[in-house]
DNA sequence: CGCCGTATTGAGCGCTCTCAACGAGGGTGG
DNA sequence: CCACCCTCGTTGAGAGCGCTCAATACGGCG
């Protein structure tokens, strides 16, 4: 097996596309969600939803980045997610009966297309495929949140931004070309609280990995060299 | 609202009771769980299953408590729950098609009820209301744990031992009396393991809350005093 | 009574945080 | 086009939290 593959293989476990992948849906399923989805724009920073909103119904992002993050009581920042065009978020809450526990922001220009929590619930009721998707889909996820937490509780702040950046990297991938060196173009203050660290932290970590030639930066861009001493850096094995 | 409820609110969101609650499944369901079931009997440290394993099936724990936990390549322990009397568990990885991620360790001696994995397969075929609780369990599951995330990520011991003991109380509760004050009877590195910290640091910071009179420890139960004191420094509102 | 596993205490170090200053780069208005 | 400003990134210094290693105390059990 290469290196990439390995790698792949390895990340598995820590991270997940979308549950609700559209491919997976019939074509009668997709025209219901089409026919009954508003179009939306978001600007570069726009607010999608607040924590604590109700949530309002369920986004598939056809273009652009979103994070998604929580913010304590006393300000601090925790990046928990950030998804790519083609997945969809917004509807654990629905299912769930509760309120939003996340922020979702822009974090760069953004076309989606809403669906309406009354919709899909209909269409969840209707469709024992998609009630299928989400079980088996929610079911992985637990897995991941589960060795995020061990990364959290365990891990230093070296072995958290390998882990990250090859995370971020799956995510930025072919977003712009087919070579596996992403540009991943996001600002250290994201990143820093993607990592669960302070600003100050990260650009020095960062720069430590630079000096050994793990990444190389460019202005916001960082583009992962050394794949495997990251993956082994990250520990995640 | 009283300070009991208000704690009790406030921890909603960041602890959970097994999703497959039998009281909500009809007498026939239940019939079929009770006719396909095998009885076990742990002793107290004996290992259920090991992380790896392909999941056999799913437990009913019907007396004593289970630990789940999670061991890195370099040896460190995380404790991610722990589960008592009435609780389900082992399910999510037969639905997601994966090996168990985790450990299942008996904190006591326990009494399960086993049910095959193709037996639960079949019951959540035929069974829409199973799979609905199991969709609307899993994404609270989903909340509980992107909290969880943030507080490993963000908060410090005291923090997290606080909003550890929390959580430890709501287990232990009623399970020999029935006051609200618990008998948590946790081994120190059990209890280290589980809040993500050293041995040592953990002592320490028990001890810290001990001579706050927040707590008072007995050999190795530990029993609330004040329990508004621990919620107001967990930081989880 | 002695032994073994567990709990506690002590000392010292290293990682990560905070506070503070400085630098770079992009956008705006003159 | 340039000067300025504002935001973001980088670097430095020092403090504190939490870790490791090591020694000591405790408690149940043979």
């Amino acid at each position: 097996m290469n290196t990439e593959n390995k790698i792949e293989q390895g990340l598995r476990g820590f991270h997940f596309k979308s549950v609700i992948d559209l491919a997976k849906l019939s074509m009668e399923e997709r025209g219901f969600i089409q026919g009954k989805s508003l179009q939306l724009k978001l600007k570069k920073k726009a607010v999608l939803y607040w924590a604590h909103d109700k949530p309002k119904g369920v986004y598939f992002l056809k273009k652009g980045k979103i994070k998604i993050e929580q913010i304590s009581y006393d300000g601090s920042v925790q990046v928990l997610f950030i998804y790519c065009a083609g997945e969809a978020f917004g509807f654990r809450p629905i299912i769930g009966q509760e309120l939003q526990p996340v922020n979702a922001v822009a974090l760069e220009d953004c076309e989606l297309d809403f669906l309406p929590a009354v919709d899909f619930l209909a269409l969840l009721k209707s469709s024992v495929k998609l009630s299928n998707l989400l079980l088996v889909g929610l079911s992985h996820e637990f897995t991941v949140l589960i060795n995020r937490i061990n990364l959290f509780a365990q891990r230093g702040i070296k072995e958290r931004l390998a882990f990250a950046l090859l995370v971020l990297n799956e995510k930025y991938k072919y977003s712009n070309s087919l070579v596996p060196e992403a540009d991943i173009k996001i600002n250290r203050t994201d990143l820093a609280n993607y990592v669960g660290t302070s600003l100050e932290t990260l650009v020095r970590t960062l720069k430590y990995f630079n000096e050994r030639k793990l990444v190389r930066t460019k202005g916001k861009s960082i583009f992962i060299i050394n794949f495997e001493a990251l993956f082994i850096l990250s520990g995640i094995q």
